[in-house]
Order: C-alpha cells, then sequence, then structure tokens
DNA sequence: TGACTTACGTAGTAGGCGCTACATAAGTGT
DNA sequence: ACACTTATGTAGCGCCTACTACGTAAGTCA
C-alpha cells in the first residue's frame, strides 16, 4: 500500500488563520481568495483539506467554540450562578477587547448579509446563539431549583435578556467600545438580577 | 426649453421597495437585480434616478431614519427621561417586532460582511447607531442638569446600556423573538436606571 | 527501482456582480 | 412639424466569485 504524499502545511494552524478571516470579515465577506492568502496554500489545497467554504466555516466555528468561548462554559460553572453569570458578562467584555484577536462576535456577525444560498449559514449562526442562550436558562433553573434563585423568576426571560447584553456588547466592541466601557456595561446589566 | 420624458414609476414607492430589501437583505446581500425587481424598473431608471447602489443604499437610510425611527425622537422628547428611555425601549420591541416590516434592524444588520469596498456602508451605518446614542446621552444630560438624575450618576455609561440592549434586542428579533419576549428583555433593562 | 497514492501549483471554468452604451419612446418648446 | 430633453428597455461590458481539471512533485510500499 501506498500512503502518498504528505502535506505540507498544518491543517490546524491553517483553520486559525481561516477563522481570523472569517472573525474579521463574515462568512461572505471572506473570499476564498481571502482565505487561501491567510493559510498559505492555494485553493485545490483548501478544497482537498477541508471540502469548501461553507464546511470550512463550520470548522472554524467549531474552533472558534473551543478555543475563544471556553470562558462561557468555565464562567456558568460557577457555585454561584450569580456569579457565574456576572464572570460571563466580564468575560464577554475582556474577549471583545482582546487586542490578540478580531473586534466583534463571530456569532453575531453576518445577521441578514448576502443572498439565499447563505441562509444555511444564518440558521447555523442562530442556532449556536440560541444553545449559548439555553446554557444561561438551564444554569438559572437549577440555581431556581437550589433556592439560590427566587420561586417567581422567570429563567428563560433573564436568560434571554443576559444574552441580550452580550450580543448587544459585540455589536458595542466592533463599533469601537474599549474593555472598561464594555465592563461598565456589563456591571449595568447586572442590575436587573432579582434579588 | 424641452422638459423630457417624464418617469413612469413612483420615486418615493420605489425606494420604499428598495429599503424593503436592503432591510431584508443587507447591504451586500441585496443585488441590483433583486432591488430592480422589486422596485418595478430597470437598471438604467435606477442609475439615473438614484446614482449608484451607494447612493441608493443612504437614502434608504435617510428614509429609514424618517419613517421608522421616529418613535426613538418621540420617545426621548417626553417631559422626564426615564419614561423617554421607558418609551424608547419598549418602542424597540414594538418596532422591531412589526409583522409589515423585516425583523431586526436595518442600522444592525451587516456588521462585518463582506470586503473592503463595503468599509464606507459599515462606517455609515456606525456613525448613525453613534448618533442614536449621543441622542439618549444628551438627553440623560439634560435630566441630570434638571435634577432628576443624580448627579453621580455617568450619562455616557448608561446612554451606551441603554443603546447595546436596543442593538442586542435586533439580534434577538432577527432570530425569531416575539414581541413579548422584547418587551419583557426592555423591562429588564430599564431595572438599571440608577434611583 | 518502479507502481501506487496523495498533495501541489498553474491555469482555468461558469456564473453572478455592479454598472452602462445605445437605440427608442414620450414628453415639451417654438 | 421639428428640435430638444429625459426616461426606458435591451443587451452586454469587465470584474470578481466559488470551485476544479490537469499535469507534476513527493512520499510509501513490494
Amino acid at each position: 500500500m501506498a500512503i502518498g504524499r504528505p502535506r505540507t502545511f498544518n491543517k490546524e494552524e491553517a483553520l486559525d488563520q481561516a477563522l481570523d478571516v472569517f472573525w474579521r470579515k463574515g462568512y461572505e465577506g471572506a473570499s476564498i481568495c481571502d482565505l487561501t492568502a491567510a493559510m498559505g496554500i492555494n485553493p485545490p489545497s483548501l478544497y482537498a483539506a477541508f471540502g469548501n467554504k461553507e464546511a470550512l466555516f463550520r470548522q472554524a466555528l467549531d474552533r472558534y467554540s473551543e478555543t475563544r468561548a471556553g470562558f462561557v462554559r468555565e464562567a456558568l460553572a460557577a457555585p454561584k450562578a450569580r456569579e457565574g453569570i456576572a464572570a460571563l458578562l466580564r468575560g464577554t467584555a475582556q474577549s471583545l477587547a482582546d487586542k490578540s484577536s478580531p473586534r466583534g462576535c463571530l456569532l453575531v456577525q453576518g445577521i441578514a448579509g448576502a443572498g439565499d444560498h447563505a441562509q444555511c449559514i444564518r440558521d447555523e449562526l442562530s442556532a449556536r446563539r440560541a444553545a449559548a442562550q439555553k446554557a444561561i436558562r438551564e444554569r438559572l433553573k437549577q440555581a431556581q431549583a437550589e433556592g439560590e434563585l427566587a420561586a417567581d423568576a422567570d429563567p428563560a426571560a433573564l436568560a434571554r435578556y443576559f444574552s441580550t447584553v452580550t450580543q448587544g456588547m459585540a455589536i458595542q466592541a466592533a463599533s469601537g467600545a474599549s474593555r472598561k466601557e464594555l465592563e461598565r456595561i456589563a456591571d449595568m446589566a447586572l442590575r436587573a438580577w432579582p434579588d
């Protein structure tokens, strides 16, 4: 049996570069030419390794979740839900203002954008935002069951509210808001906590 | 002097149709073909009447501000700033959920998106969002001068916070949030009011 | 060494994009 | 009636997009 010529680039590093381009330009704004230039490869190598543009974007989304959105899971794992939400909001501010990454959130960019062929991409982004919101809701339900959160509180509404704030913060960050400004927003958002 | 052949379409109605397309698809997602089909005209008529795609979009933005975002000015004109902010948030919820219009906010769509040639469009949208935020800030400063708002409150931070919530609500609306859900978010956001 | 398998670089493909040249139609002035 | 001005419809421009056919390079096996 023959093994074949090994690829001359690192797939993970190339994916990281692709993620950076998608992050800065959005799905439709990132052209294959932009991507291949950043990844240091030619189009046929991209298609052989990742399938097509849409498949590459989904893999970039997965990598984004693993490497950049890990603080969400960590935050929600805090012993107290209120501390968890506070950590989530402050972590969002910090992440959005991180100078080593593009401003803004990959899941919030490109809400409308683009023709009908990108509908499934919008649906994918919407589903991932909904999943994050659900994670918050479940944590709040747990807090309610444990007695930390009042019985007459509404976990779904609270989760939607905090999710709304983080998404709005992503837009503020993309418009140039500083880390301190974003943290200030996070602090004010916490005042809606029912205590 | 000769007057020339009169145009056979209504310019304002055509602009309204263009606004609807931009609203649903975003600047880059709306192709000239989409626009001319919705407006009921051919490309040369579009370019003769509106200039080019970018100029058409700016005119659609102006019309959007006049016809759809008027409630913002009305809300902020309320005698009490707190009532004004409440009206602003509730009006946003109502406007975003209006079934006769596309979901979401024209100013929030297409944050990232697209190649370098649309940079000026993003800047324009960012500037208009900043203008809305400034209007809130000025209203809060006025309230502070009148004694309604505490002297140690931060009008700029509060304005940024409320602006953040409305922008986040636009994303929630684009993802399918109902009017009641949006109004619930608006109510919770008001809990950050310093009293 | 030579067959086999896989990756690579070059150079393209068809299709959609924003935009327009050109001939014609539809008005008003003298 | 004729010149003049402006709008319209057809048809197509050059450019960029995502994607790929093809010949070659680079490795592992018997």
